[in-house]
DNA sequence: CAGTGAGACGGGCAACC
DNA sequence: ATAACGGTTGCCCGTCTCACTG
């Protein structure tokens, strides 16, 4: 213990002790632990001391930016402050979803300036088909041309071969073609592409002589080419050398394609040309590659006549790219920051509509949707991918960099590591040689900055918060399969002083200027924001005060008569004061009205959490739980006990273990509900806890119920919550231990989990919550409270889910939490089979109830069911082996009992370690134990604890924050317990009793058919509950079942969870067995896809139930069994679409009978016959 | 006959109530 | 043998199969 208290995580300590090499886990570990002793954190924090005004980071990614950057949020934020920064900014990739933690991380009294921002994918769709329309139409001279160059840039290459067709309506009238001599060797891997090689441009003419001649035989012709702005920059460029004005108009096939050809992914020259039937050889010869893309351009024209364009001005109106094609374009990062509330708004808008109508494989946004949502935001032109660094990386003609300068509000330019990529590839980038290259492009930079008046600015590129923390994001990306993974540029958070020594190349002053004055200029730009609206929101429903008040006392006088018990009448009014006050009907409404919806649908509705709490829950059918104390009253006459001594002696009880007993005024049998729970629990006393009402509908139905959401609501008026999936423990400790394999390192276990450690928190995915809608109550705009999605960017559903995580926002929109649960799904077969209505079910049934301590209800002996002694197994929520552990300790009596128990049954350290101990130790008992938040509540004010504290107090364990020492002061002034207190600090997680009641009743009603109806019980659990029900291993005879029980028995450690699973549904099937029941042998013609069925007091199984036979073809089979005999085994295989390998495995177990392999046999059979 | 892309399927994992 | 909350939805990924293609 002592040791234990020592160890904790994020301290340092030293040990002494004996290392062995443990043979189990092959490593060495330290044993026989002789001292410990703290140690000292000798890892240095660094720490930015410029003196003066520091720098402003503006240029940073959190672990939202997807599979990328692994630093925290926290870290970035706190980090900061340390520093003595004035602002930072966060910029992840084309989403926001670390806003509402970054403002988490401020404390009121923070001076630190978070800015809000994100790293966009901008794409071009300014730029249209034709560049310098002069009004031409498509009778004139248009000049086809591709040239073959030295490389891409224009600035510091040359073109080696020019090919060109004229066209003259619409047929080819001339062509131009000429190798020129570019007075340089042609580097290899041109020579490799285009064929062309120096002996072969040798005495070709130079360009001073070529050029003339070309732009003669173009005259006053529209320029044509494939992808043109690369070929006419090369024209303009060279000509601007020689001095030669031109002004041409350029029509560029790229764009017509994606215009006219939107089916196409790709829009190479080859893949146009095979699309358009344009034969194409030697690509990549200037001749060959112009003469096709003349023959393009002539059937492109064909198809613009066809649609009625005849000028260039409507060819550049048609051309305007739609959603389809803008996903297609080529992206460029750039930076948007917002500068206030409509920034903000409008930045949620950009975020939301590139994920939703321009997402492909990234959220790209349109150039000109950001100019229309401008306002408020702030563009910066990014790293190395932004288009700005591009142009003068390819050296771009002076028009377009200029035309793209004047577009952003501020430069950035970064450190050199950042860019020092391109020095290794040679390939892509073959004329950056060294850093002197990259400076140059730095310095581009700065002198456009000063040109054109907009500053510029040095940023990082966050990715990390320390220099060694590369290895995480090296990890993270050769998991994805990243081939230079281990190249990781330094990306991390630096100080003042390391970035003004960076950019000293450019002198100290503008070194100081760029890194300090600018980044703070722009930081003053922006306003201190809150990423999330403080408004609370919740949607309105008209009358819902009025209604619920109603609909409540309507129920009430149908059960309780017209005169109604003064203690309903006092609950009544208590509770609606309260809910109605605070603004909670229409939560109630809106459940009301699902709930009803999908009874009239046939699928009752499965209360969960702490709505059972309330009556007016109850009244308005939301709950099946009556939170009463319990009581009698009479169905007949409306004659009720609340008060007798009789029935106080159940108090804290449920009303369902009192006996039976007749209406002493007109002598029909009374009825009993009521589970004794306090309202306070779902609402508080003052009402000012944020209630949440679950609803567990039918799996089967809940996606009904989301739909009808939007029916009460609106269209475009409710969202599904959405989630962020990040990589966590497991799949990091795979990543790290995949990566230290494949280097062939070797690492300690404990370091494997050291570095997995570092590698989680990064978002993976997005996805659905498992059932919250969020509502936008009328007249709202979502995009004042988040942005919005699809899960998973997944183009091809409906579904839109918001974009942080809904506790982000639950201050704002009410959720309502439609969850799916197999319970009301069993109930409704149970029923459907059955005949019973299981409402009807009684919850004292002295057999269902001794399922919960022997297996006698059920007709055998614990030896039958591989020494299982109760008779549980299967019934929902009390049949795995933990708690049966604790039903065969506790062995509960009543259904109160198992109230409590499934109390104790969930939550963290609330049996173990805590009441299971107390109850040993003589503290307590099963009914005096700590078993629900509510249980705590309600002593501690009958000790004299005052009623909101106690409140308080049990919101705070059942979180597990445990107790402050004055509530263990205020506990111990009210003579609580010494045990109880410490109980009360042990619990991490503890159920409300109206969700155990719920549970119970639910588990009751299973239970029930269980002893009763048991073909009708396993038909349904084995149909619905059963997860890993497999066909071969279970249905083929007992004992063959226990042969592999025993098999799986004997490997116990090693089971995968999919076994696992596997082996408790074998237990099931044993127990079916062990009753005298069996399986009938699975039939083509009769069996169902998903339902086993009961025939002939046996069970049949579905098609699913068949290993790697899924639903689709599940369904598939019934379908086509129901249409006629299948002729043969191929027959079948082209009718139900299931795989040869399951058809062999089907035939196996014998389920094809003796059907033929192909259909020829079996009209040979025939003829035989 | 290798390559590719799509779809079904199962299993592992993560988020959540 | 241990320790153990139970049960839900949904996403990703590897594998298998099959149709299609040059």
């Amino acid at each position: 213990d002592a040791i234990r208290e020592n160890i904790k995580t994020g301290k340092f300590i030293k040990l002494k002790g004996v290392p062995i090499y443990d043979t189990y886990s092959r490593e060495t570990s330290i044993t026989s632990i002789k001292g410990i002793k703290a140690g000292v954190d000798r890892r240095v924090k660094r720490m930015d001391n410029y003196q003066g005004q520091k720098r402003v980071e503006l240029h940073a990614h959190t672990q939202m930016s997807e599979m990328d950057s692994v630093m925290s949020v926290s870290d970035y934020v706190n980090t900061a402050k340390r520093w003595g920064h004035s602002a930072i900014a966060i910029t992840d990739h084309g989403v926001v979803q670390s806003f509402p933690d970054a403002a988490h991380e401020l404390k009121p009294d923070d001076s630190l300036k978070i800015i809000y921002g994100v790293e966009a994918y901008l794409v071009d769709d300014l730029t249209g088909i034709v560049q310098n329309d002069k009004g031409q139409d498509f009778t004139g001279e248009f000049v086809v041309f591709d040239l073959e160059t030295t490389g891409i840039g224009a600035y510091s290459n040359e073109i080696i071969e020019i090919g060109a067709v004229k066209i003259a309506n619409g047929v080819i009238t001339e062509t131009f073609s000429t190798f020129i001599n570019p007075g340089r060797p042609i580097p290899y891997n041109i020579q490799k592409l285009t064929g062309i090689n120096d002996t072969m441009v040798e005495d070709a003419p130079v360009i001073k002589q070529v050029l003339p001649a070309f732009l003669e035989f173009c005259g006053n012709a529209v320029l044509v080419a494939h992808n043109a702005s690369f070929d006419t920059g090369f024209i303009n460029q060279k000509a601007k050398d020689l001095c030669i004005h031109t002004d041409f108009t350029v029509v560029d096939t790229v764009a017509m394609a994606r215009a006219l050809l939107p089916e196409l992914k790709k829009y190479k020259l080859d893949t146009v040309a095979k699309a358009l039937g344009v034969p194409l050889e030697n690509h990549h010869r200037a001749v060959d590659d112009a003469g096709a893309t003349a023959e393009i351009f002539i059937r492109l024209l064909k198809r613009l006549d066809s649609k009625g364009i005849y000028t260039l001005a409507d060819l550049n109106k048609s051309g305007r790219p739609d959603e389809e094609t803008i996903r297609k374009l080529p992206s460029y990062h750039a930076v948007i920051l917002a500068k206030n509330e409509t920034g903000r708004v409008n930045l949620y808008r950009l975020v939301s509509e590139s994920h939703l109508k321009y997402f492909n494989r990234r959220p790209k946004l349109p150039k000109s949707l950001f100019m229309q949502y401008r306002e408020g935001l702030l563009i910066g032109s990014a790293c190395e991918a932004g288009e700005l660094y591009r142009a003068i990386l390819e050296e771009r003609p002076e028009e377009e960099t200029d035309r793209l300068v004047k577009f952003y509000d501020y430069l950035e330019i970064q450190p050199l590591g950042n860019n020092a990529f391109m020095l290794r590839d040679n390939n892509r980038f073959p004329h950056i040689q060294d850093n002197n290259d990259l400076m140059e492009i730095n310095r581009k930079i700065v002198s456009l900055g000063e040109e054109y008046n907009k500053p510029v600015v040095a940023t990082c590129d966050v990715h990390f918060l320390n220099a060694e923390d590369e290895v995480y994001r090296r990890i993270i990306m050769s998991g994805k399969g990243f081939a230079d993974a281990d190249n990781q540029a330094p990306l991390y958070y630096r100080t003042t002083e390391e970035m003004l020594e960076e950019f000293q190349y450019l002198g100290s002053k503008k070194a100081e200027e760029i890194v300090i004055t600018n980044t703070n200029l722009i930081a003053d730009m922006i306003e201190y924001i809150d990423p999330c609206s403080p408004r609370k929101c919740p949607p309105e429903i008209e009358n819902s005060d009025e209604d619920l008040r109603n609909i409540c006392y309507n129920r009430a006088r149908a059960i309780y008569g017209d005169k109604l018990p003064p203690v309903v009448v006092e609950r009544l009014e208590r509770e609606l004061t309260s809910i109605i006050s605070n603004g909670y009907a229409v939560m109630y409404i809106i459940a009301q009205k699902l709930v009803w919806k999908s009874n009239e649908d046939g699928y009752l509705v499965g209360s969960r959490g702490s709505v059972g709490s309330s009556f007016v829950a109850t009244m308005a059918g939301i709950t099946e739980v009556n939170p009463l104390s319990a009581h009698y009253y009479c169905p007949e006459c409306h004659y009720y006990d609340f008060d007798s001594e009789e029935v106080k002696a159940y108090a804290g009880s449920s009303a369902c273990d009192m006996p039976d007993k007749k209406c002493p005024e007109c002598g029909h049998i009374l009825e009993k509900d009521g589970h004794d729970i306090p309202f306070e629990t779902f609402l508080g006393f003052k009402g000012d806890k944020e209630p949440d009402i679950d609803l567990n509908f039918s799996s089967e139905y809940q996606s009904n119920a989301h739909d009808y959401t939007e029916v009460i609501f609106g269209a475009g008026h409710t969202f599904r919550a959405g989630t962020v999936g990040t990589l966590a423990d497991k799949t990091a400790y795979g990543y790290v231990k995949k990566y230290y394999e494949e280097h062939e390192e070797v690492k300690r276990r404990a370091e494997i989990e050291r570095i997995a450690v570092g590698c989680t928190g990064v978002r993976r995915s997005t996805g659905q919550h498992p059932g919250g809608i969020v509502v936008l109550p009328m007249g709202e705009e979502i995009y004042t409270f988040t942005p919005v999605q699809h899960p998973a960017n997944d183009m091809s559903t409906k579904i839109i889910t918001t974009h942080f995580d809904y506790h982000k926002i639950d201050a704002n929109l009410l959720k309502l939490d439609i969850l799916g649960h197999q319970d009301p799904t069993m109930i409704r077969m149970l029923e459907d089979l059955t005949g019973i209505d299981a409402s009807k079910i009684r919850m004292d049934d002295k057999k269902v109830l001794s399922l919960f301590e022997s297996t006698k209800a059920l007709g055998i002996e614990p030896e039958d069911i591989s020494g299982c002694t109760l008779g549980c197994l299967g019934l929902p929520e009390f049949g795995t082996q933990f708690v049966h552990g604790m039903l065969i300790e506790a062995k509960p009596k009543n259904f109160s009992d198992l109230v409590r128990i499934s109390g104790l049954s969930h939550g963290t350290n609330v049996w173990l370690d805590n009441a299971q101990y107390f109850i040993a130790n003589g503290d307590c008992t099963l009914s005096t134990a700590i078993c629900t938040r509510d249980d705590i509540m309600t002593y501690l004010i009958r000790m004299g604890v005052e009623n909101e504290r106690s409140f308080k107090i049990m919101e705070s364990v059942r979180k597990g924050k445990g107790l402050t020492s004055d509530m263990e002061k205020d506990m111990r002034a009210c003579n609580v317990p010494e045990w109880y207190i410490e109980s009360c600090k042990r619990i991490k997680y503890m159920f409300p009793k109206a969700h155990a009641a719920a549970y119970v009743m639910m588990a009751m009603r299973v239970a029930y058919f269980k002893v009763y109806y048991p073909l009708a019980y396993y038909a349904a659990f084995f149909s619905i509950r059963a997860t890993s029900f497999n066909y071969e291993l279970m249905c083929l005879g007992r004992e063959r079942l226990e042969y592999f029980m025993a098999d799986y028995q004997k490997r116990k450690n090693e089971l995968s969870d999919k076994e696992k699973d596997t082996y408790e549904d074998m237990r099931i099937v044993q127990e079916m067995y062990a009753r005298g029941f069996e399986f009938v042998p699975l039939d083509l013609y009769k069996a169902k896809a998903n339902r086993f069925q009961i025939t002939g007091g046996k069970l049949m199984p579905s098609f699913a139930t068949i290993d790697g036979l899924g639903g689709k073809a599940a369904e598939m089979i019934e379908d086509e069994a129901g249409k006629g005999k299948f002729l043969s085994r191929e027959d079948f295989k082209n009718r139900c679409k299931v795989s040869e390998k399951v058809i062999e495995a089907m035939a196996d177990m014998g389920i094809m009978g003796d059907m033929p392999h192909s259909n020829q046999m079996s009209l040979m059979d025939f003829l035989a016959v």
